[in-house]
DNA sequence: AATGAATGAGCTTTCATTCAT
DNA sequence: CATGAATGAAAGCTCATTCAT
């Protein structure tokens, strides 16, 4: 209990409890009493260490996602082929949150019913679809297809839609493989993209019957 | 307050009021206190008629969710073509989704971050992204396509998590119109599913770099 | 314990349980716990009825102020000779403070040294000093004579922390006859007043030697 | 920080910052982290030098009324006359309050409020009283006037009270004159004063009707 | 049927105080 | 000598839930 150990340390093993606690039992029915319990450490410690219980929670978002952009950009390395590197980013993504199941519970299922997270999250996601969306507009560019600008941030809405929710039963399923997901995912997303970014468009046979 | 009302009547207001508070606040900051006033209802009778905070939210729960499946039900009329049926399905989603913002947030938000109902939710999805697989297969079968029968349940998933995310975003933004959203969400999703099932697949180049 | 009580009634009980703890232990030191106790209630009844603890102190301050201006305004009854009116005025103010030591405790004790009551109390006092102001000033024109009208309200601040001091000592001296405080007091005051009053100045001999 | 100083200096500097702290938060506001930090030096070190919370307030009382008592001694040179001495008293006394707000404030404010500290402040103030009480003894024998010995401490106590009474106000008005209330004060004391000793006496007209 | 009155239990937060280095 | 690290203990406040009327 007496182990004197350097603040940085402290504050890592203390982030890794709040996660895990977070993700097991929500915001609001995670205790700091128990954050500090499976710390290994007594609550004021948190208290003077990370602060308040919703800064505790800020601090998670913030480790978590920046933990995840970092293993996503290692993952997409500039290549030639545009289906390649989206492949890429997906493998990065989903094995990510394969290996870090808790974080992402964390990250996207409490951060998002919780009003005063919003802004917080809403920042993360928004990097996260300007990425997609470049990814997107280059491999428009390089397909030599002409498209609009302001679409590919729409699409690259739906795109993330599509793989947090992936993501989410991924999180949920332990013996799920996150390459596996990723394939389905790219599935979906690129035969799918490939057609619209070759001007394919689906329309309404007749007018809205409204 | 003294208006003898039948059981059944007050037990709508009730839930109308939860399902207002609930989706103002969350499901641990709303009070059962501001649910009894906003019902114009004193805390006893909420308890009386409804039970406990836990079970009052699972009836609203329930009610909101059953609506939605109705809804959308009403809205796919079988018709010849597999991809009007589906653009009818998303319809009708999307424009109950606009109708019923605080009936979508108290479902898929609140109900997502609670561990507590994680239950009750997963079996509700279950519900629609098996009806999703079936409109998927019959599809299929129309364009006589061969497929293998356990994609289409997971296909569906991915397809009812980026409706589920447009919807979210749908549900907060006042201004936007439903039948627009549904168009976005139909012209990912057909495009690509229709590419899907007439057999192109996209696969890794080569072997797992990693 | 589940004695059903009106709410007025509980509130009574549990102001006298506040003023009593407060004086007792201190505004910090009380305990919202100790005061509930004390009252025979719980403490959410407590924070039910009455607030917040701040707000409570302050209902005490106001209860205790109250009586106190309306135990000095029944003494003061107007009669011809104004040290009389005087005389009455400071035997109900002692007599008063005499008959509930833990009221004036709480009022001048603890309200003083707590910065968020001092408006609360500035107001108060402020209310006093203009009253006595009155008195002097009637007296004065009684006796005809001639006085610049800013001074009253100087004297009147004066007298009025003299008797504040008596009172102080009396709250802490159980065996203390208030009528004998008051008297003391009259003398002090008044024969320096009167004195005062007839033009009498005390001035330094020869200019400030510093 | 690592500047080793002697003892002596390092206490002074502790009681300094104590003495500031309390004056601005109240003694239970008042935290011994911010004590610490405004001393510069660790928390650790207060206790050591000067233990206790409850200690150091005390050790800061101490300080505090021994430099007042001392300003005071300094100021009341025995002369002929006894007005004159009341006078330098006085001025002197306000001079220190008005040159040492933050010390009046713990002294009069805090400590009075707080019922531990009720027993060293009785003291403080007795060796007070007496003193002034020695000085209206000594008056009154210059002027030959017959008096009962008990009612010297009565009258100084009084007197004391008006004193501490407009001293708190000054504490409070950065722009007022120290010698300006010091002056008001001596009018107020010195008129009545002086009659009181020359044998002028008030009395209720009839007795007590209560 | 309907409600004002009442509470047990729990949570976040803060602080004086002390080790171990 | 000096301090960062650590904690026991308590306080204010809130809430779901239930009686008694």
């Amino acid at each position: 209990m007496l182990k004197r150990l350097p603040r940085v340390v402290r504050e890592q093993q203390m982030l890794d409890a709040a996660v895990k606690v977070f993700a097991r039992r929500g915001f609001h029915t995670a205790s700091m009493d128990e954050i500090a319990e499976v710390a290994g450490i007594s609550k004021p410690m948190v208290y003077a260490y990370l602060g308040t219980k919703d800064e505790l929670f800020v601090a998670c978002l913030r480790r978590e996602a920046t933990r995840l952009m970092e293993a996503v950009a290692a993952g997409v390395r500039p290549t030639a082929r545009p289906d390649e590197q989206l492949w890429n980013g997906l493998r990065a993504f989903f094995a990510f949150v394969g290996a870090h199941r808790d974080g992402w519970r964390v990250l996207y299922r409490q951060a998002r019913s919780e009003p005063q997270f919003t802004g917080e999250l809403a920042g993360m996601r928004a990097r996260i679809v300007e990425v997609v969306a470049g990814l997107l507009e280059s491999a428009c560019a390089a397909a030599a297809v002409p498209a609009r600008p302001g679409d590919f941030t729409a699409m690259a809405y739906a795109y993330v839609g599509a793989a947090e929710s992936l993501a989410d039963w991924l999180a949920d399923h332990e013996e799920e493989d996150p390459d596996h997901t990723a394939t389905r995912m790219m599935n979906f997303v690129w035969v799918g993209a490939e057609s619209l970014l070759r001007g394919r468009i689906w329309r309404a046979q007749e007018g809205p019957s409204r």
